[in-house]
DNA sequence: GCAAAAGTGTTTCCGATACACCCATGA
DNA sequence: TCATGGGTGTATCGGAAACACTTTTGC
């Protein structure tokens, strides 16, 4: 069996939460077959842990290190390459590509800023897509991105992960859109607040924002706390 | 590579918190070779799903089927099987014993009273150990067995999974001793009895216990609903 | 001075915690 | 009658939730 894994690439413009979709390449030799967005990923190679690999995948899409990435998920089903579009696909990029192959979802969060855009060598170009319009993609990926998403709601709200979404300095109003947009629900600006802060995840700068048309907020910046 | 999965059978005699380890197969060819204990596991067969690998594993294990089945985690690191003794087994029982092999963990929950102790195909006799006694095992069994332990603690206070664990009819004290123990500390009784039946997830049954030397306690089922 | 988002405290409510005595049974 | 665990209610505390007005900037 053939191992690979796929990586869920969330990231925050402000206004959206959305995740990195590549288009798959075109046969090399002329030929056309009809191209699906996919997930990025690949398959695990000979001397690589699944993280390393996971780490490699996300190195060659988006030419940053560091960046929080988490494994949630092994998806097993002999089926998941079914579709005739997957098949087509996997005849012109892969040595046996009837080999069954299951993957391992990791998550990954990654602050727009920062990203590059790089075509990678096993896709076309990356692209940003909201993540609640997410179209048919290729193989099992819609589910898998549902999996991930479930996830990054529970880990928001359990260990406070949303800054690795956010610029190195922000506001605390951006923090709670970014939460509201994951989570998908109004909250609070004062308990909101009290909360963050009573985590002790944040520090205060001392620096504002400019050129805005009104009160300048405060600028922030997380502590980065390894346990 | 080839993909196993393993399982973290967990059960509760009343006092100790248990897991399920099988010694590991003798060769058939008369030769000798150290013997460690291990978790139950196999690998997944060609048109198995990952799921299906655990559950069958299981019941050749156990006899039982409709058990309480997780995955929990895969564990691929390139260097997982690399002791002299697990190298030596692997030899000793597997087609291609130098290929490298991910696995994916399983953790399950059984009633120890279903239990039918039944040599499994791939292994020799089962037994049971105290999970906080657990000795050194084959290949990055330890490990899978912390991961698994944390997860349970986990589940269990957030989504209540304990009566997984207990017989059909169960006390509520029972109930509380073995939160008490997975979790590693004492419990109000009173709190505890407030929170399980605000939680509706229990039924009072018509019954008590019968032949103790105390106050019979009445005794509960629990609801099993599907989300 | 107006528009736009920033920033700030107090009260209320509910769930979590702490705590001690009587009860039913078998021996 | 005694030993053993079963069973029960209330008061307190602390964190979560609700809620509205003033401030600072750019135009």
């Amino acid at each position: 069996m053939d191992v690979s894994v796929d990586c869920v690439v969330f990231g925050f413009d402000d206004q959206k939460l959305k995740i990195l979709l590549i288009e798959q390449r075109q046969p090399a030799d002329g030929s056309t077959i009809k191209l699906q967005k996919a997930l990025p990923g690949d398959l695990v190679k000979d001397n690589e842990s699944l993280d390393e690999a996971a780490r490699r995948v996300l190195l060659e899409l988006t030419s940053l290190e560091g960046i929080y990435l988490k494994q949630f998920q092994a998806f097993g089903d002999p089926n998941r390459v079914r579709g005739l579009k997957d098949q087509e696909w996997l005849r012109s990029f892969r040595n046996n590509p009837e080999r069954r192959v299951m993957t391992v979802g990791y998550y990954s969060l990654v602050k727009m800023e920062d990203f590059n855009p790089k075509a990678a060598s096993f896709a076309g170009k990356a692209q940003w897509i909201d993540v609640y319009k997410v179209p048919l993609l290729a193989f099992d990926h819609n589910e898998i991105i549902d999996d991930a998403l479930k996830m990054l709601r529970h880990e928001l709200v359990a260990d406070n992960i949303g800054f690795e979404l956010l610029p190195d300095k922000f506001t605390l109003s951006q923090l709670q859109r970014l939460h509201e947009i994951i989570l998908d629900k109004k909250l609070d600006k004062r308990n909101f607040r009290k909360n963050i802060l009573k985590n002790e995840r944040v520090t205060a700068l001392n620096e504002k924002q400019k050129g805005v048309l009104h009160k300048p907020a405060q600028l922030f910046t997380f502590n980065k706390v390894e346990e």
